[in-house]
DNA sequence: TGATTTGTATCGTGAGACGATATAAATCAG
DNA sequence: CTGATTTATATCGTCTCACGATACAAATCA
């Protein structure tokens, strides 16, 4: 049997939407500074996956469960990045049926500079979201 | 001049990495809970910010704006809504031009079984996601 | 009252995510 | 060692949704 669960306040709806809402500007803060460096979310969220990976590779399994896509999804995201110019694609040394996917030099250098920024906002809006996120439940139900 | 910055190193990035893994771990929690109630991501998100509104009542402008979204796109998604039973759209008493968009009881009942199982949700990422966003940095650049 | 602003609606377009399917390489059972 | 299975990537058709451009009606302003 369910647990009960205590009647939710107006406030409970309020706190949940004010903290998505600083999600979503968070998102697009990053979709425009991605977009200023010529990429799409996807594209940014890629390259950091792949730089963050051991020996900075990624293949397109890897890539797949990190940005929590499917297989083909990666695929096709590879495919872009790689018409892009910003990854290089290679098969694995050890596994013939691996690709390995590197950055070049240009993804490197935009990433680079997006993680700056990044790192910039995130200091910026950390108050807020933690504010937010302790206010959403600090005890059980 | 911008200020000279200091070099990342691997840790930086994969910190970087790991609280957007986070970010996105959350949000296909989302998405599946919305899934379950019959809701896709943005419905969901939708009745948050109606229900969070004041009187519980949101014209397609506020919609917009607090889901980071243009007007066309709010229209479009308060047309789904309304066909799917979830909201009742109404022209203001105020501004004949406007539309009230308020929750229906399906709606309601829908966004608080969802409610609940996101405010259990935060809980328990709340220590990770805070933990992550302080490793980002804690201090100026 | 005419001009401008504000709020919503319509239409065509395009990117990107997915399921279904395919192919090749690696691994396993016996 | 060989056929069956698993793993990893790739291709294709489809669909949803967000957008820009545009339109229209009501409110507001000069």
């Amino acid at each position: 049997m369910a647990a009960r669960k205590k009647k939710l306040t107006d406030a409970d709806y309020t706190r949940l939407a004010d903290f998505r809402h600083a999600l979503r500007c968070f998102l697009e803060f990053s979709e425009i500074a991605a977009g200023k460096e010529g990429l799409t979310p996807q594209q940014h969220q890629a390259l950091l996956v792949i730089r963050a990976s051991p020996a900075g590779e990624a293949n397109i399994g890897r890539l797949a469960e990190r940005l929590r896509i499917r297989h083909n999804t990666a695929v096709e995201l590879a495919n872009r990045l790689e018409a892009a110019g910003l990854v290089a694609r290679e098969v694995s040394a050890t596994d013939r049926r691996s690709v390995v996917l590197r950055l070049t030099e240009d993804g490197a250098s935009r990433l680079e500079v997006l993680t700056h920024v990044h790192r910039n906002e995130l200091r910026q809006l950390r108050p807020e979201i933690v504010g937010l996120l302790g206010s959403i439940g600090p005890e059980g139900d």
